[in-house]
DNA sequence: TTGAAAGCGCTAACAT
DNA sequence: ATGTTAGCGCTTTCAA
């Protein structure tokens, strides 16, 4: 069942059934009326792979998730393909280990899937100019400003909320209520992304306060894990019970952190205070309810989109749009024990 | 950047290239490695769009997930993706609501991507005739076995646990630890899917050990959200202090329950024992770790993928697979209190 | 073992 | 307003 079969069905050229196919204007209301029965009765579907060849540009937009397994980026996911859906764009997931490098998954999800373009979720912030060219395509950084690399800001947009003043404003939140002996629970301090910029807000918040950074309260986990969290927030406890607060850098790891300091004897926020940035769903309803800076999942997600089609219609050049988070006041933020 | 780029480039014809590319025995290994040679400093990459025309059929599975904000499904999904990635397939996802109908979204999709075949997550138990042969291609039911469609068996596949029986297991859980109140918590009992089939088997569970079904216990939700459960439980438990157990149909229910238990003043599991069905990762991290019958997610995908691919290359007809649970004890079943 | 050439189904000039 | 035709990039006969 082809285009051809169509014209033949009702005795016209297959570029007027091309052109009703694609709402061209000049055809007259008879034929088209013609065709379109035509269409209708023998169920024909025009062949995509036809199409897209000859447009030589698909309209798919791919997505690559590094490190799915946060439930963070499921909202953000759902808008980003709801997005596209609605500007008749196709999303292209696809999904790649936290350790894995999303600019050559990238690159070749660009070459073998022809994308107009592509959005990075959870990526690393340290691009060089030879990766950017790399794509090759218009592409958002969502989640990531790319403040490490070299890359030219004018040739790549993001979507992000301001890492080192969160972390800033996290931590402030703890030394505000008398907290000194404050951790950080994070997958790397050295890993050109959103901890090591939290990690940054976290010092700086300190030093602005007077409290001088503790090595020992600098908890790393080397990946994102929950059970690594949980473990590193375990042997923290296990030398050191003084410990009276907790800035995690995202909201599953808080929520591990909780279960460690539970297994330890301790109560949140009595023993230990925390507060993460994120904002899931789920930790609204854990035990307490966690106190945590949410961040915008949806705007996000739509917003990354928005940028891109902008961008691919020539509308307006590539962006930077940082956007706020706001604080979810749970139960697990209290005064400093003495 | 074309076959006949790469053609030009070491002096031979595009059909040369064309076998080198896919592996075809009858080329020279000299010339076999002076095309692989220009491929590679061309960087070219085959237009899959030209590919698919000439096939006449695309190497795409369609994946359309009902209620994705699950994050029972997050693991699922990424073992399709993993196992479509794998076969040389690439994946289509699309996410609808969970009132939504994935039949009629299933069949545009097949329509519109041109799809090999499609995978139904999260799905409806009812599909008709009609509905099956509007598909019009192969389709697997992930969690989902069609228990209350009049569709022919034979005509479909399905990846999924015996709903009934572990609904009945997990009811039966709570039975043993002398529990007589056992409320339900669900979406819906006629909701011709697992909250039905589940709640059959709580049902039959509690007639097997001669407790009368009250049906005050029974909590419907009609949505599957986090928030509803919680108000739900909230409700249930502002009417009726003496419930002693939930068996709650999925972790992210049970999760919202704890929570609602905790904010009457009750405690998990002295007050009320929780068992649920799923096994998220995230239910290891409540504060109780939430006992729970852990469905074998990762395998459920890949084997949902195998099942399509087979069918798809004949090398099987459709079959429908049943996997177990694996009980993972938690901390909040315990005896009845009295 | 290699090359030439005919399509795959469609769109978009270009003609009429 | 409608028809004719040349490709889009690739695979696959069919020849050589």
């Amino acid at each position: 069942m082809t285009i051809k079969d169509v014209a033949a069905a009702c005795g016209v050229a297959v570029s007027t059934v091309s052109r009703v196919l694609n709402n061209h204007p000049d055809v007259s209301a008879s034929t088209r009326a013609r065709v379109l029965e035509a269409i209708d009765r023998l169920h024909y579907i025009p062949n995509n792979s036809a199409r897209d060849l000859v447009a030589s540009q698909v309209d798919s937009i791919g997505l690559v998730v590094r490190g799915a397994e946060n439930p963070f980026y499921t909202p953000i996911i759902r808008a980003i393909e709801a997005s596209c859906e609605a500007a008749g764009y196709t999303m292209v997931l696809h999904q790649i280990p936290v350790g894995a490098d999303e600019i050559s998954a990238g690159a070749a999800l660009v070459r073998s899937k022809r994308l107009r373009g592509i959005i990075f979720l959870g990526g690393r912030f340290d691009y060089s100019q030879e990766e950017g060219a790399a794509i090759g395509i218009p592409f958002v950084c969502c989640t990531n400003t790319n403040q490490f690399g070299d890359l030219d800001k004018s040739v790549y947009s993001s979507v992000s909320i301001d890492d080192f003043a969160e972390g800033y404003r996290a931590t402030r939140l703890l030394i505000d209520q008398g907290h000194a002996r404050i951790a950080v629970l994070l997958d790397s301090v050295r890993d050109h992304s959103i901890s090591e910029l939290r990690y940054a807000g976290y010092c700086q918040a300190l030093a602005d306060a007077g409290v001088p950074l503790d090595a020992d309260l600098v908890l790393e986990t080397i990946d994102f894990t929950m059970a690594a969290a949980y473990e590193r927030t375990l042997r923290a406890f296990r030398e050191r019970r003084d410990i009276t607060a907790i800035f995690a850098i995202a909201d599953s790891m808080a929520i591990s952190a909780m279960k460690a300091i539970h297994d330890v004897g301790l109560t949140v926020p009595e023993a230990c205070s925390i507060v993460a940035i994120d904002g899931i769903e789920m930790s609204r309803y854990t035990v307490p309810t966690l106190t945590t800076l949410t961040q915008p999942q949806v705007t996000m997600g739509e917003e990354a989109v928005k940028i891109l089609l902008d961008v691919l219609s020539g509308a307006a050049p590539s962006r930077h749009v940082r956007l706020e988070t706001v604080l979810r006041e749970g139960e697990t933020l209290g005064p400093a024990r003495h």
